[in-house]
Formats: structure tokens, sequence, C-alpha cells
RNA sequence: UCCCCAGUAGCUCAGUCGGCAGAGCAGGUGGCUGUUAACCACCGUGUCCGUGGUUCGAGUCCGCGCUGGGGAGCCA
């Protein structure tokens, strides 16, 4: 059997056998060897691949769904896609094909397997296709099939949140995010960062970011844990525990042993949020940088966004497209010029001056001491800057304990990185070092210090300068494809009221 | 949570001054065609979001509720 196997195959097939042999007892492992059918050695293509060629392959198969039919006489033209890429891969099926019949009325959402031969395309719009000898239905779909070969509105869309990402929109909105995802890891690697994965599950009661999930195991129909000190002590961790709001906490315990780390996961925020850039579950970046003071912070989240767009502008060319083509006419340009300019950089004080000598009509009076209101941010973004604005340096009350206090005594070494149209996508600061400020600071914010001792202690023992921030991942995707909802670039949203899917 | 807007066919929407419920697309049937959001002809489709009220008569006006969207607050 093996004598007509390659060189190449006979090596492949001696390392599966040791792989298998090491995996012998992860039973679930999947062991990839030749395929000893003909018929199946037969190579299966992605249409991203295949639309990439550079000659035209052998006998393929393709495997997609059927995103619309067009009959013509004698033949049908199928356009396949199979999530690859945005493209559809255009298949020829002649009515000379088995079951033809059926072909001709396989719909819109069904599923197909193609093998043929694939040949430059004779008709417009694309370069190669398909000349089918074989259709292989795996399913037709039904002619209730909710999308259509038209544009659906986006809140239709998030009623049918299971297959919208079988729309070009969607598709390509999730292949971006994917990619920006991964590059997210590559930038930090780059650099040398460590990736810590930190808890989901917190103990702490307030991480300072907002309201709380709470997760336990007790049956909520029998006990009522208003005003019951003790109504957890039953329960899993004998404690009442939540979901947590932010890793920066567990993050600066690395940073301050491992150098330079980041985490990447999900956060979880309660808040009774129901605008377009809120969501109960997204997912943040959070890089925590030792000896790095809040300059060097912002040099870094500055870098970050610039190197995340330019990697999807390479790498997403066709994807980002349809963005640029469908969704935000000024898109390309906008991104363009986040990469061209240097992020301004204004501390609040300036800020406060400068808004209050705009002369703008603001509904919020602006004044030292206050927040910024969106309104306010989106002056400096959109119409005096007309770019990413950075402000640093709030006045200590309107900001958590954990941001460090400076020189001034008033101020604390904090940054808002704003951007234009998805206003604050990173938030960060200098972290207080100082075990005496930090401790001050928590009493002066009624914040009860048990909880925290741990992250108290860590200031007793070689405390330095560091400074992190967090970057919310879905407005970064916001910023990207130029989608304005946050539902939309979050494969099954949570908000309030909404848990559906 | 607050403010504003919307809810009509499977989808996207029109519906005038309160007087018989409409179009395009999708779907079905037939035709035509190397087509590409294919094209042409014909066909069907309604809890007008729910509820109460005003009126001879309500999709249309009013109250309440629900759902969705936009804005604000909170924040990433």
């Amino acid at each position: 059997m093996h004598v007509f196997l390659s060189r190449k195959k006979i090596l492949y097939r001696s390392f599966a056998m040791v792989l298998q042999r090491i995996c012998s007892r992860a039973k679930s492992i999947k062991i990839f060897r030749p395929l000893s059918n003909p018929e199946l050695i037969m190579k299966q293509w992605k249409i991203k691949n295949l639309l990439a060629c550079e000659n035209a392959a052998g006998r393929i198969r393709v495997m997609g769904w059927v995103r619309t039919r067009r009959d013509s006489r004698g033949f049908s033209f199928l356009e396949i896609n199979d999530g690859s890429c945005l493209a559809n891969l255009q298949v020829i099926a002649d009515d000379g094909l088995d079951g033809y019949e059926q072909v001709k009325k396989l719909t819109t959402g069904s599923a197909v397997a193609v093998e043929g031969a694939l040949g430059q395309s004779p008709g417009k719009g694309q370069k190669w296709e398909l000349a089918a000898d074989r259709v292989e239905i795996l399913q037709t779909a039904p002619n209730d099939y909710p999308l259509q070969k038209k544009r659906h509105s986006d809140e239709f869309l998030r009623t049918i949140a299971h297959l919208r990402p079988r729309t070009n929109k969607y598709g390509a909105a999730f292949r971006i995010r994917s990619a920006l995802a991964f590059a997210v890891h590559a930038f930090f690697r780059e650099k040398g960062f460590v990736c810590i994965h930190t808890p989901i599950l917190t103990g702490s009661d307030c991480e300072g970011a907002g309201a709380l999930f709470s997760a336990t195991t007790l049956d909520p129909t029998n006990f009522s844990p208003a005003g019951n000190k003790d109504a957890f002590a039953g329960d899993f961790f004998g404690q009442k525990v939540n979901l947590t709001v932010s890793g920066q906490l567990s993050a600066e315990m690395f940073a301050l042993s491992l150098g330079n780390v980041y985490t990447f996961g999900p956060a979880f925020r309660a808040e009774n949020s129901n605008t377009r850039r809120h969501a109960a579950e997204f997912w943040m970046v959070e890089p925590e940088m030792a000896f790095c003071d809040l300059a060097g912070d912002m040099d870094n989240a500055e870098e970050l966004i610039k190197y995340l767009i330019s990697r999807a502008m390479i790498e997403c060319k066709e994807d980002l497209s349809l963005f640029f083509k469908y969704v935000d006419k000024d898109l390309e340009k906008r991104l363009e010029t986040i990469l061209e300019k240097d992020f301004l950089r204004i501390s609040y004080e300036e800020a406060v001056c400068l808004l209050e000598k705009s002369g703008a009509d603001f509904k919020y009076d602006i004044s030292w001491g206050k927040e910024l209101q969106t309104e306010h941010e989106r002056f400096l973004t959109d119409t005096h800057f007309k770019g990413p604005v950075i402000v640093y340096d709030y006045p200590a009350d309107i900001k958590p304990f954990y941001m460090r206090v400076n020189d001034d005594g008033r101020t604390v070494a904090a940054m808002d990185v704003l951007m234009p149209g998805i206003g604050e996508i990173i938030g960060g600061s200098q972290r207080e070092e100082r075990l005496d400020i930090l401790e001050s600071r928590m009493k002066k914010t009624g914040i009860d210090t048990a909880p925290y001792w741990w992250y108290i202690d860590s200031r007793r023992f070689g405390s330095i300068v560091h400074s992190g921030y967090g970057l919310g991942f879905e407005r970064l995707i916001m910023l990207v494809t130029g989608i304005s909802n946050i539902r939309d670039v979050i494969a099954f949203p949570r908000t309030p009221g909404n848990i559906a899917f």
C-alpha cells in the first residue's frame, strides 16, 4: 500500500502516527492523514484561496452556501459563499448534470458541495469560475429563509442574529474582528508583553467601574440576599461573587512581576445603558506597563490604535472595501488621517479653557472640576481638532482611587483617548504606587480597603511607577468598520432586556 | 433611568383632510437570457404593535402599555 505514497506522504504518516501515540489518551484529538480513497484526495478548497489562484487548478471541490441562483438556457449560475472571504464563487451548473432538476430548485441559503474544474470566466465581475461536473445538495433551504438578495436593516438583522453572519456586511465585520483580535496579540507579543488571563469571577465587591452582575449557585427563589450579611455564606465561594468589570487590578500584580503585560477578555457591566456605544458584555484590551509613566502610556495607546488600523487596512482590504463603499463614505479617509496624524494631547485644564472660550452653545456648562460631557468631547474631536485627541490630567475628584495623584495635589495622571464619531475608546492612567497616598485616597472616596488588601499590599514591596489603560475592543471595531451600533460588532450582543441568542 | 422619534404584507416603506389597505423587493408559475442585487409577464399575502377612548366611521385623533431606533447619563 505504502509503495505508491510519496516521500512527503510517508513522512506525514509517520509524524501522524507519533502524534497519535502521544495523544492516545486524548480521544477527541483528530489526526489528519492523507485519505486513501482517490476520489476524496481531490483537494477541497476555500473560496478565498481559489479566487487568489494564479493558474487554473485541477479538479477541485468547494463546499458552501448558495447566495443566489440565476438560470440560463441549458445551465444555471450559482453564487457560492463559504465564509472564507467576501466574494462568492460563480459556479456553472450544466443541465447535463445528474440531478440538474434539483439544482434548478436551489434556493438562497442552501448548502452544497460542488466539484469541477476551475477556469477563467468569460463574464464580467470575476476572474475565475467553477464549471461543475457534480453538485451535491447538502440541504435545500425552504423559501422562508429570511435573508434575501437585498439589503436588510441592521434592526431586522438583530432579530435574526443567528443568521446575520451569513450576510456580506456581517461576515466581513466578523472576519475583520478576528483579524484585529489576532493583531492585538501580535502587537503586544512583538513588544515582549506577557498575555495574562485574569479571572472572570471576582470577590471584590466594587471594582470602581459601575454596577455588577452577581454570580451565585443559590436558588434565587429560596433566599433573599437583601439586607442579609451572611446570605452568601452557603454559596459556592462562601461569599458574594461578581462578574469582573475589568482585569486591571489583577493585571497590575503581574506588571509588578513580569514587567509588561496585557489582558484581553470579556468584561461585564450591569449598567442600564441604552446607547449605541454600550453593551453589558464586551471585550477589553488592558495593558499594564511597569516603569512606565503617563506619557509612555499615551505613546503605547496611540501606537496600538495605529497598528491595529494599519493591520486591518493591509489584511482586510476586501472586507474593508464594503464598509468604505456602503457603510461610511468618509471611513477610508478618516482611517488614513488617524494613521498620518499625531494624536493631539491636551490637558484637562487646557481643554476646559478651550471649551469655555469656544463660544459654542453647550447644553451643559463646563468649568474646571466638572466632567467633560459627550458634547464637549465631540466638540474637541469633531469640530475643533477634527481628529483623535488625548485628554490627560483630570481632576482627582472625578476619577477613581487607583489613579496617581499629580504633584499639584488636585489632579490625577489619567488619560482618555477620544475618537471622532466614537468618543472615548481608551481610558487609562498612571497607577498610584505610593502606599500612603493610595490608602488615604481609598478612605477618602469611601472604599472599603479590606477586600483590596492584596492590591494595597503590592505597594509595600518594591513599588514602582506603572501605567495602563483599557481599550474597548468593540469600539475599536466600530472605529475600523464605521459600524455605528455596538450591537452589530459583537456576535450576540447583551444589552438591557436582550439576551435571546 | 430621562428626552425625542417610529411601529402598516416575509423584508423596505407609502398611505393626503378621519371615509373600500398600497408599492417595490422576496415567494409561486411561465417565458427569455453567459448571467452577476439578472430581466419580462402573471399570481397570493394583512391582529395596520397591544389596549382603552373620541367619532356615524380610526391605519390616521387622544390616553396607557409594549417593542425598536436616536440622543443624554454611566463608561470602554
